[in-house]
DNA sequence: CGACACATGTAACACGTTACATGATTTG
DNA sequence: CAAATCATGTAACGTGTTACATGTGTCG
């Protein structure tokens, strides 16, 4: 729904053509989300069959309703209906009650529960990629610091972006943790007196394992 | 594709059925993801389709190639590209080089860049949402601290939905400093003598946290 | 003229979601 | 027997992605 979305709050501000609207969409979010031209179409279309949007044809404009040489461009703007939709936009907010699916949160759930997986190298592995977006990350937004709103704006997409990653990290050490901390107890719980290797991988787990 | 490859992980521990595809997958992640059971079957066709998975129907157990009284259910299992394509899903991190598609920032980087949107107030509608999913994921977490595989793969999911929901909070409080100082920059830099209204709008904005 | 940006669209496909149809098996 | 659970699927729809086809305007 964000494209949807996202149009018609380009469209709200001034009405636009469709190749505009993915130059706003993608200047104003520093092209961090490419959109292809071809999704504005067909989202456009569908905002019109849904009474969202209108479109009016761009031409040599004549004075009454005939279009007189019609160039072939289209100019949309927003309908009531589709400007009451855009403001129900600002005033609700991103439901998290029922959270998108994450791949990662459960490629990890998978990866503890099913057998033969080494967890640890999956963690190791994810953590190296993000701290390689994060650097990107941060290596962008050297190169930006500007206050107009557009700047701002990538700045504030690049800002959420680390903030992202950055939880991410966390989490993968925190899930690190867990899993030591489990490994033990099952250690000791499950073979109480006869578990002398279990032992041996778990200290050389912890310190020799490449990771952090 | 995260269910595709959720399913395959799980056909990588033992042959299942359809129906007992969506249990586990449900069950592992503490029901934090419903599954379709029909999206489980499109996928699985899918699957077949592409050589990764192969159906084996359940019967009484013919000798031979024919089937006897087949019962109508059937077991799907990993085919040997499957099992590979498996493998090399744990074996690749999840990319972060291009991002998923964040409505929340997507939304807040048009926000400030569509002028008569009262960005505050999104910014703060949000955060009582994003606060309300974070006291169910403590409330949640509190009725469940068990060891066991399934139960260890639930907590680490809600740590890491947690986790993800602290970082908008953090980033809400981020973007509404941001603005303030924009604010208060722009005040300066457009209206440097004559501006006494947003001056005072701005001692209102940082103190009396109510809203904006 | 030729390349490039502008501009509009269609087609095909992948994934996800919901709803519906159909039957077998279990259990109160 | 009736209801719930197990089990397999199909149909329709929404969104997103890529690739392709087509044409205009501009500028070196």
């Amino acid at each position: 729904m964000s494209v949807r979305h996202g149009l018609m709050a380009l469209l709200a501000e001034r009405p636009m053509h469709g190749y505009q609207l993915r130059q706003e969409f993608e200047s104003r979010t520093g092209g961090t989300w490419p959109l292809n031209v071809g999704q504005v179409y067909t989202t456009l279309q569908r905002l019109v069959r849904d009474g969202l949007v209108a479109p009016a044809p761009q031409g040599e404009v004549g004075v009454d309703e005939a279009v007189t040489a019609d160039t072939g461009t289209v100019e949309y703007h927003l309908t009531d209906a589709g400007r009451a939709e855009a403001d129900a936009w600002w005033t609700t907010p991103v439901r998290r009650g029922a959270p998108a699916r994450d791949e990662l949160a459960i490629k990890l759930a998978l990866a503890v529960t099913v057998p033969g997986v080494d967890v640890s190298a999956v963690v190791q592995l994810q953590r190296t990629e993000t701290m390689r977006a994060l650097h990107d990350y941060t290596r962008l937004r050297t190169t930006t610091a500007g206050t107009e709103p557009a700047e701002l704006a990538f700045s504030l997409v690049l800002d959420s972006l680390v903030f992202q990653a950055e939880a991410e990290m966390r989490w993968l050490d925190h899930v690190e943790a867990r899993l030591a901390r489990a490994a033990r107890t099952r250690a000791t719980t499950t073979a109480p007196t006869s578990a002398p290797a279990p032992a041996a991988a778990r200290t050389t787990d912890t310190s020799a394992g490449g990771h952090r």
